[in-house]
DNA sequence: AGATGTGAATGAGTTCACAGCT
DNA sequence: AGCTGTGAACTCATTCACATCT
């Protein structure tokens, strides 16, 4: 199956609309109704929808409940997922205390950074190692997500590190070009160029829309 | 003139990338060298680039400086931005943090928050503020970039609050489908959506690629 | 010769519009 | 009657390939 990170970034979405819904006791919705509530395409939900099964039924809607079961499953969000960090500044211990270790899908499980100052200091729970302890942590809590918020100048050095110990799959918050690794995803996530990208439209006061 | 935001996030990249050759003393690069070195495409740069203007010169390349001043001025980085966060949750004060009062082009210039244990304290240098205060502060201090970084059940409301002071340009963290205001511009980052994304593609070992 | 700038071709993603099911 | 599922139409974005300039 082959699937767009375009269509999966909205099934998070639409998985987390129809948990809103749920709260509210809503039991059944329409493609039109769902997209009118949330700013969304009902037929880009339903053509989302469509490449994992056929989810709806026809004259009525989807049951809420049904689909919320069916995303969580495509989406792989039934499993607990342990991630680990490394660089433990201001960024990566805030997404750590993010993250935390409550009752969603993912867990802090590792915190990793090479100042000897934040080294032993317990961050969400866990405590912080030295980025040495990469190889040999990550297996052995099976840690399977990477989160890089180290300076751009050792993003490559620690993202090779990452790769070297088993992890496959990275959100880098670095703001590198990465020399992705053979059969890894990494999803980058640069804050500079999100802040940039609206500086830009500020000069132009004529636009309207809004992006995702 | 009309411009995407995927090509704009790209002219952030190449930014970046054309002071990494800066420092390193380069002064004239093709197209096809910055994107060998950056895993970048040739002919994507130089039809970005066009949108703009003719930089480069046939037969050479672009000259690496005159470029760099030229995108800095096409993305309006040449100006200094104040921003304001609003949610000084650990997100919220590790964006603060991270963006600082230092030489770049952004500058922290107002938190707020509801909570009445953050207000008065300080933060990168200033002094966290209640949400009621945007409405004063906001246009007092000149600033015109807003970061949400609020629990998602306020997100719409204080989204609405910062319209009211005059922001037009948003980062929006929480993870809630905003209704956006009539020519205000609104970068939607859900942290949740990425590692969602990631534990999709972790299920699947055959992929390779990496998306940005 | 060699690299840019650019129309033309391709590909990806979205919207339309309707057949088919309940 | 109403809504899903889906091919076809369309729009947006990327890549190709080459004429153009230095």
């Amino acid at each position: 199956m082959d699937v767009s990170p375009l269509t999966l970034n909205r099934l998070s979405i639409y998985l987390r609309c129809l948990r809103a819904l749920q709260q509210d006791g809503i039991v059944s919705v329409s493609s039109k109704e769902l997209a009118e509530k949330f700013h969304l395409s009902a037929a880009q939900i339903r053509k989302d929808l469509t490449h994992f099964g056929d989810f709806g039924i026809r004259g009525v809607g989807y049951e809420v409940e049904t689909l919320v079961t069916k995303l969580t499953e495509v989406l792989g969000l039934d499993k607990k997922h342990r991630l680990a960090i490394v660089g433990m500044g201001s960024l990566g211990s805030a997404f750590a205390r993010h993250v935390g270790n409550g009752g969603g899908p993912f867990s802090f499980a590792a915190g990793f950074d090479s100042d000897p100052a934040k080294i032993g200091r317990e961050v969400a729970g866990v405590v912080v190692e030295p980025v040495e302890a990469i190889a040999e942590t990550i297996p052995c809590r099976g840690i399977q997500i990477g989160i890089l918020a180290v300076p751009p100048a050792v993003a490559q050095e620690t993202y090779d590190r990452l790769m070297e110990s088993g992890i496959r799959s990275v959100l880098n918050f670095a703001p590198a070009r990465l020399r992705g690794h053979e059969g890894a995803h990494t999803r980058n996530v640069d804050l500079r160029i999100y802040l940039e990208e609206l500086v830009f439209y500020l000069s132009r006061s004529d636009e309207d829309d809004d992006a995702s």
